[in-house]
DNA sequence: CTGTTAGCGCGTTCAA
DNA sequence: TTGAACGCGCTAACAG
């Protein structure tokens, strides 16, 4: 590897000028510029980031933490964020937690060893506080992202859940269904109880009462929407809003084995776009959440030093399965 | 942020024992390291692995290039890559080329500019050699993954796409289809020109004479699928192995329009495991590629330095669309 | 416009 | 067992 110091003893200067060369300064000589550049072309020269960066006590690496990186999701965050950030001049580096609190913990001072010049984080299930983000990070900028705590300072990108709930509760009740439940995940987790507020807010608003027996907790996964969706049909329910893409899948399921038809009988709009969505049978009305978008949003909240929380807008898509005729 | 040197200051020591007692070293008085283990933590200190991999000449970086971190089969490459790595304490710095061989000079530059510790690979669909590697990265460890170049020293992981496409060839054969067509994919690309030698293979062992005017090249896309679909009933076959699987749902599609019944009338196999192909209905037999193994390889053939090709093999997932009664 | 000096934080000589 | 000195490669302050 050929350093700045070669390429000086190579042309009889010193390395300060090829730095200042190479940097683009302009108290260098234009010829002595264009030699320098010349002899670094030539020699393979390749400006070591490492001890740049360490000099300069800056770090180009902005750091992500996300739960799971193949998780459809996140990963499209990621896709968004490394974007944005690698037209600026960064690099990502990027750490899973698995959902563990400990891992979160680990990977957040992996990335204060690194000197990051910032981290956009996505809590694992497992935190319940931001309380050791602040502890590790100390005054690294952070950008929160989909799951986040209120109470941690900085720019917080979220998705708007509690008006896409409602836009899609709302969707099925203009549809004409009249005894619309929810399949509503996890309590402990704020998106899922944004939701919620959305879906109530709409029966609201439409002057429905609201009937906490047609509203199924702790229902995220295929199996567990089956099951509610049992319930639900049982329960005399004609309509269900989703917090998620699988239980609706689930809860569809439970409607095809009871002969019941989809939309005529019975409209359902699911949450999170997830590719299947479109291509099942029927195809799930279902609310986007635009993850590229939220990951863009993130790297542009660091770039400018943004500590507001921005609003994500989700997307109500209507496909086959609340399109009653 | 502390430094050695001032936790050395505040035990009125040396940086040199710090680091000492900090690396672990034998050369250091246990009490001495207490004490300055316990001084780390009170004063919050965190090894700044900047300044130590400079110092070493080493990195703890593992870079990784993919065309792009949400597709799917990445995503999945990046995590099960991810897991390995982190374990052997390292942490991965992403690039994405968006297929853009410009963006992959571009990807690996930055990366030996970080004199990352290896480098793993799967190219753009535009790099149509591996020239430009070697002269970038010169001595940097390389493992290319999925989509590699045999000319390219180092360890190769690949899936095995001949024996796959051959397996999912045989198993419709044996279904008792008797016509079986094929969407081949680009031939540009070395993985379906693989899966066009095994489907031919299967072919021959069974005896059954290879017919060109049923391989339909080019057919990547749900919609060029569907046009091949179409052309494959006219052409009278009842089967079809398909090298993807968007390009096999098109087809689907094609068979549902003209009112063919799956798997009756008309077998499907596709090829990568994606997850809305257990989704939809009928629920596609499909080849899968198991691509967190594939990052997992690819981890663990940097870490053992091995310059091998790995075949992982592929899985025969039989669902709906070719379980013939 | 260029050279000199110094040091980012760490780890590794060598000497004591 | 510890300290002193040096340098990884680069950049920035200060001279000249």
């Amino acid at each position: 590897m050929t350093t700045i110091t070669d390429i000086a003893a190579a042309l009889g200067i010193t390395p300060s000028t090829v730095s200042r060369a190479l940097a683009g300064s302009s108290r260098v000589k234009e010829e002595t510029r264009r030699a320098v550049e010349k002899k670094a072309k030539e020699m393979g020269y390749e400006r070591n980031v490492v001890a740049s960066n360490l000099r300069k006590g800056a770090s180009s690496i902005v750091g992500i933490v996300v739960p799971r990186i193949h998780r459809e999701f996140f990963s499209n965050c990621i896709g968004g964020a490394e974007s944005v950030l690698n037209q600026a001049g960064y690099n990502v580096l990027i750490c899973q937690t698995i959902e563990s609190f400990e891992s979160e913990v680990k990977a957040l001072k992996t990335l204060k060893n690194y000197r990051v010049a910032g981290v956009l984080l996505s809590h694992a299930i497992e935190s319940r506080s931001g309380d050791h983000v602040k502890e590790i990070l100390g005054n690294t900028p952070l950008v929160q992202f989909d799951r986040v705590f209120p109470d941690l300072a900085g720019a917080k990108i979220v998705g708007d859940n509690c008006d896409g709930a409602f836009k899609a509760t709302l969707h099925l009740i203009q549809a004409g269904y009249k005894r619309i439940g929810t399949l509503a995940g996890y309590m402990s987790s704020q998106a899922y109880v944004e939701r919620l507020a959305g879906y109530r807010l709409a029966l609201e608003r439409a002057g429905i009462p609201f009937d906490p027996s047609i509203v199924y907790e702790n229902t995220i996964v295929r199996e567990t929407g089956y099951e509610a969706g049992l319930k639900a049909i049982e329960a005399g329910c004609d309509a269900l809003y989703s917090s998620g893409a699988f239980n609706a899948l689930g809860a569809i399921d439970a409607l095809k084995e009871k002969g019941i038809s989809i939309p005529d009988q019975f409209g359902i709009v699911g949450t999170a776009n997830e590719g299947f969505t479109a291509l099942i049978n029927p195809s799930l009305s279902t609310l986007g959440q635009h993850p590229f978008e939220m990951g863009q949003a993130a790297a542009r909240a660091f770039l400018e030093g943004s500590t507001d929380t921005e609003i994500i807008p989700m997307e109500l898509i209507i496909r086959e399965s609340s399109r009653k005729h």
